[in-house]
DNA sequence: TTGTATGCGTTATCAA
DNA sequence: TTGATAACGCATACAA
């Protein structure tokens, strides 16, 4: 059933009918009632493809990740995706998902775009210096960020206070004495890591001290990579007091290697680490319960959907910028410094 | 730029612009070469919305997940959905991904069929009786099932031998002289749990015995559940002597289990598994490497992805139906039965 | 081998 | 408040 038969069996004319289903103001509340009625009765649903034609929009926002390098299995990526999913199915838009060879990524934006197969992007894992940025502005292609960058470009994103929920963990453990703090971090070019590496450091130099290269990881937010690290941290001659962890699951490998050394934790090392909120590793949940700077990234997620749509209903970039607070929540993972 | 400039530009018409472009044979050499270079040069592409519009494909495919049990959290899921993602980006294609509720499931497959928004459907975890298939075999929508059902319904799908594969493990097992094997296996409801427990059963009744059901266990296919369960094995009266386990990570949890318990794996306890090639934890290198049945899920979902676009371009399903072998890769972490 | 004309199912413009 | 009609940009049946 289309338009036209539902217009004809109406005797009204497809304008009418159009306008009564889009909720247009110039309809007379009777006839909108039996147009309303009558569709529901039929189940007359409009053509997705005619409707994108006629108004130039496709309902439908794409977001890109690397095939090589397999973001997927990354739950923090997979959990910001959750967010996204529900707010665009909420919003009955399609979420677009394409795995792209590094080397074709820039080429897939723009074929997407010149295309008209999206109204807009989701760009994620920014880098410091991100060459997509431009290449969207370029393309007049809305786009929304998850994170910044360091481009001076001006465009819609969610981010949390990474250099704050950073610098505040940091600034706990020096209260409780801690001088030797080792930060397990993300990638080094992605623009949050860096963010944290500099929250970081303001917290030491705030006091004086300067962060210890040796005491500075970057690497993938796995298990075993916390792990690793912190047993070759452990094994120093003169090992760090406390570990700050990008991830829980840097923390959760972190807990294993103090073990491993048998440490206590909270007493003979203290750890602390940012808590995406991720749905099967809870800090509260660990043995000890882990202390950590908090920030749901499904909600993140969810957010940054409400940006890109409202960037694509036209508002400006400068209305759809949010930093989120990051709470800092004590628990026993952390204690004083032992002397 | 449109089709239209395009023609005019070139002096001839949009017909023969378009056949050109879509590598119809009606076309004269020396014409299509010059088409072609100019909408190189100009940068032309066809606008998805109006292709889509004139030849009734979308070029686009959807899968749906509950939104509430975050799905995407499953290593499984997302590994089985970066090969859908590898496959229908080769082929040009969308890949949308929809969370929704589980009252709303059958609605927007509904939704995006009558839309027309997509193509085809990719239907995951099937269970023994679902009423997505005849949901959308009524609808007469393109769609292709990783797994199969009980319903007795002709539909594509690819799956792997689950049956065959926990049967030849089982049978392994028991030639070593285990004759007390518990499963850890997936939820119960899950078609391809019950194949696995069917395989199970069959390869003991094959030696004249029956299945303890106090040794299976359904649950979620997570480490902590590997754990739990082995634990609660191990402190039995008569702790079984094997485990069988639906996926590493359950086998993951088991180790952990046998290692509190102070248990040797491969002489105190064997432990298989089914290795879905999960990247981030890989049965090889587990201490003591991990015997397993073999089977990428991200290539299921690659294929799988190509039984679809079969099933799209008019295949009859008969030809669309994949059961893959399993092999069964021998390891240290089984031995035979201690006496 | 090329071109003409029409259809695809909406929404948007303009007039009544 | 309603309706006729023109886009929207492409693909394709039919004609030449």
């Amino acid at each position: 059933m289309k338009l036209k038969d539902l217009a004809e069996h109406l005797q009204l004319s497809q304008t009418t009918v159009s306008r009564a289903l889009n909720g247009y103001p110039e309809v007379a509340e009777e006839t909108r009632r039996r147009i309303v009625e009558a569709a529901r009765r039929f189940g007359y649903t409009p053509n997705a493809a005619a409707r994108r034609l006629a108004t130039g929009r496709t309902g439908s926002v794409a977001i890109l990740f690397p095939a090589e390098r397999n973001l997927l299995v990354d739950p923090h990526f997979s959990d910001f995706l959750a967010g996204l999913a529900e707010k665009f199915g909420e919003a009955d838009m399609d979420l677009s998902l394409k795995a792209t060879r590094k080397t074709e990524e820039l080429d897939t934006y723009r074929h997407l775009a010149t295309m008209g197969r999206v109204d807009g992007f989701i760009v994620s894992s920014p880098r410091s210096h991100d060459e997509r940025l431009s290449l969207l502005a370029g393309l007049n292609m809305p786009f929304a960020v998850h994170g910044r960058s360091q481009d001076g470009l001006d465009f819609p994103y969610f981010d949390i206070d990474n250099e704050g929920a950073f610098r505040q963990a940091t600034e706990l453990l020096l209260d409780l004495g801690h001088e030797r703090i080792a930060l397990l971090n993300g990638i080094r070019e992605l623009n949050f890591a860096q963010a944290r590496e500099e929250g970081f450091r303001l917290a030491l130099a705030g006091r004086g001290l300067s962060a210890d290269p040796e005491l500075i990881f970057n690497g993938p937010m796995v298990e075993e990579m916390g792990y690793r690290q912190t047993c070759h941290l452990i094994d120093r001659p003169a090992p760090p007091t406390a570990v700050l962890a990008a991830s829980v699951l840097l923390a959760f490998g972190a807990y294993r290697a103090a073990r491993d050394r048998g440490l206590t934790i909270g007493r003979d090392i203290s750890i602390i680490a940012h808590d995406d909120g991720l749905p099967f590793l809870k800090a509260e949940t660990l043995e000890p319960p882990l202390a950590a700077t908090v920030s749901s990234i499904r909600n993140g997620g969810y957010r940054l959907a409400e940006i890109l749509l409202g960037r694509i209903a036209g508002k400006p970039a400068s209305e759809l910028q949010e930093v989120a607070p990051v709470d800092l929540v004590f628990r026993p993972s952390v204690g004083s410094a032992r002397k």
